[in-house]
DNA sequence: CAAATTGGTGTGTGCGCACACACTGATAAA
DNA sequence: TTTATCAGTGTGTGCGCACACACCAATTTG
């Protein structure tokens, strides 16, 4: 906080040596006596020296390429934001030299997928982000890159089989539980709850596994499971008669019905139904502020979006790799975006605002 | 996107000028001809040129002086956010030559406010954030700054007498509309409801109120007046004993009660109060995560609590001055920082985690 | 004992930009 | 005509750092 910055011009001073050698125990590079080593290391603490990284960036004039593996938000929507943030983290390191190169695979077809896991092999970033929606696909692909010793970034969801350099994400545990928090606070004792998967194969199924458990959790926690008997079904929509079907049968199964938890981020498809079976006391919670839960939201058919920060997710994910590949630097295992809950009322200040483009890079420092 | 950035030497290469004339016309200083200056302009704008940020901070070398008026964590740890947000701010723009200079004053003393108000001007900033909690007494101030074009950023307290560049902090209805919203979703009418102003004097009335307006108007907006009475009490806790009285004969006199609404940050002092008269079936609803509040939303004997940004609204305050005392940017004349819900469940997502410190400058630009 | 090697160190240039300064040619004032 | 004035322009230096290179002395090699 002391006004001047110091230099490494004045530590180079202070030691009685050349900058150049100062340089040399700061990156540890080339040789440096032991003797003045130490010195020097003992001046910098002493100076309490930081490094000027805006003019590190500058003075390095060094270009990196990243590579990000991401779905196309052509085929689902939600992918909007995570690009959004890719890009906003592309831009705001543009000149520390990084590029980023995306390669948007169909989320909902492998061999896209493989195709552009290919190309991203073929492009030799110096690290690479990638949303591994694929699960069981997308194994050989970490393989290559481990081999190759290229770091790596997962982001959406998780893999077990390699361990990243970081996970960026949601606890998505913990979002069930959070979902039990709120119905329990919202429905009097005793009511059905339904948990709902939409749309979701196979592949993804440790991901809606975990929001269930986690939402079973919070009443088994709270011994509250007799008094709240819970359903799960697994609905698709590519046939929406028979979903209908499925979901007028739960119904009328379920006299007690009192809400529904999707744990996917097709909400909108259960609110839509029960907008024209006229059904009002069911209360409604899922994931994600897509525009179509939006419209929902507000009509308070849906009562809560739990919100996963896709945005920050796809930020996250470039920075931290940014500052792992540039600096060296030890990112955290694992970034669990907060789990925002979105009502009607505070959804404005959860809605992007990506047209903002800040001047002044911020939150540290490069 | 495309690989490397123009530079101001491309455009002047392209313009056949001078590097000096192109810095010119980019600056509008000096002269330059009226032909030139617009063949440059227009280079400029088919090369799409964003000038190097990073560069520029490193070749102005100027400092700017910033001061922050806000009150002393000491006194009301509430505080401790901001100012971390404002050390934050400080931190990240100290390379691009910004120091802040904190003027701290005990928010429940006058005279004090009143002293580092006058050290503020005094400091001849070139720009300044303040936190205005004493409303009345901080015109003069205002007037003063105007009087001297010095550019100031208002934050957590709104001011409507004069003008500043921007005010941040957050949208005091809607988090009422929002504590509405959340009692309405768990208590089944009738229920009475209550709306505890604690520990504020007069000068914050405007706060106070309107919370607790937004609280009232969900309400009424729902047509739900008559199933949700509302009550509204000040009270105090610089004699204990009358707090307690007054509570008591608040749950006496309403037997409906099943929701309090504290307006301040001193929710727990409520928490306190029913876990020592062992209510359990009253909802509680405050703001601010202070480690006393942490502790009874813990215990589930507070429900919710409100979340401001607080610490956001340090950061950005310092931050927007920043880019607008540098940049001469506009910047937005009001910022509402979200306003989240938090729960036991997903609290951890929200504490502060001010210790990392990420290297890279991000965000956009300089 | 000269030549080659190697540990250890200093110097210089460039990154993209801001800004002070020097310079030119034309016109106005002397 | 000479000199001052000024609109308009180019050049050079420095910001703090990275990095290539040059350099010197103490060794080692032949």
């Amino acid at each position: 906080m002391s006004g001047k910055s110091v230099r490494i011009k004045d530590i180079a001073q202070k030691a009685g040596v050349s900058t150049g050698t100062v340089d040399r125990v700061i990156h540890n590079r080339g040789k440096v006596a032991e003797d003045v080593r130490e010195k020097v290391l003992k001046i910098i603490e002493e100076m309490n020296y930081e490094p000027n990284l805006i003019a590190r960036a500058l003075g390095a004039n060094k270009t990196y390429s990243l590579g990000a593996l991401i779905p196309d938000p052509q085929a689902d929507s939600y992918w909007l934001e995570p690009r959004a943030g890719v890009e906003k983290a592309e831009k705001a390191l543009k000149h520390y030299g990084v590029a980023v190169k995306k390669y948007l695979f169909d989320p909902y077809d492998v061999a896209s997928f493989q195709a552009q896991a290919l190309a991203l092999l073929a492009g030799a970033h110096d690290g690479v982000v990638i949303s591994p929606v694929f699960y069981r696909e997308s194994l050989p692909y970490f393989e290559a890159l481990q081999q190759a010793g290229t770091p790596f970034v997962i982001f959406n969801s998780q893999i077990s089989e390699y361990t990243p350099l970081s996970y960026i994400g949601s606890d998505l545990y913990t979002s069930g539980l959070l979902a039990g928090k709120l119905f329990h606070y919202g429905l009097p004792a005793p009511c059905t709850l339904l948990v709902a998967h939409i749309d979701e194969r196979a592949a993804n199924a440790s991901h809606l596994g975990k929001k269930e458990k986690g939402f079973r959790n919070y009443f088994v926690q709270h011994h509250l499971e007799e008094q709240y008997p819970i359903v799960a079904a697994e609905l698709d929509r590519s046939n929406m008669a028979a979903f209908i079907g499925q979901l007028d049968s739960l119904i009328e199964d379920n006299p007690r019905l009192g809400g529904i938890f999707v744990t996917t981020s097709k909400a909108y498809s259960i609110a839509s139904y029960m907008e024209q079976r006229r059904i009002k006391h069911i209360r409604l919670i899922g994931y994600d502020l897509l525009p179509q839960n939006l419209h929902y939201l507000q009509q308070e058919q849906i009562q809560f979006l739990i919100n996963q920060g896709p945005f920050g997710q796809g930020y996250w994910s470039v920075y931290y790799l940014a500052e792992h590949v540039i600096l060296g630097k030890e990112i955290p295992l694992m970034k669990y975006m907060p789990l925002d809950i979105v009502t009607r009322e505070n959804v404005n200040y959860y809605l992007p605002e990506h047209d903002e483009k800040p001047l002044l890079e911020h939150k540290v420092s490069l």
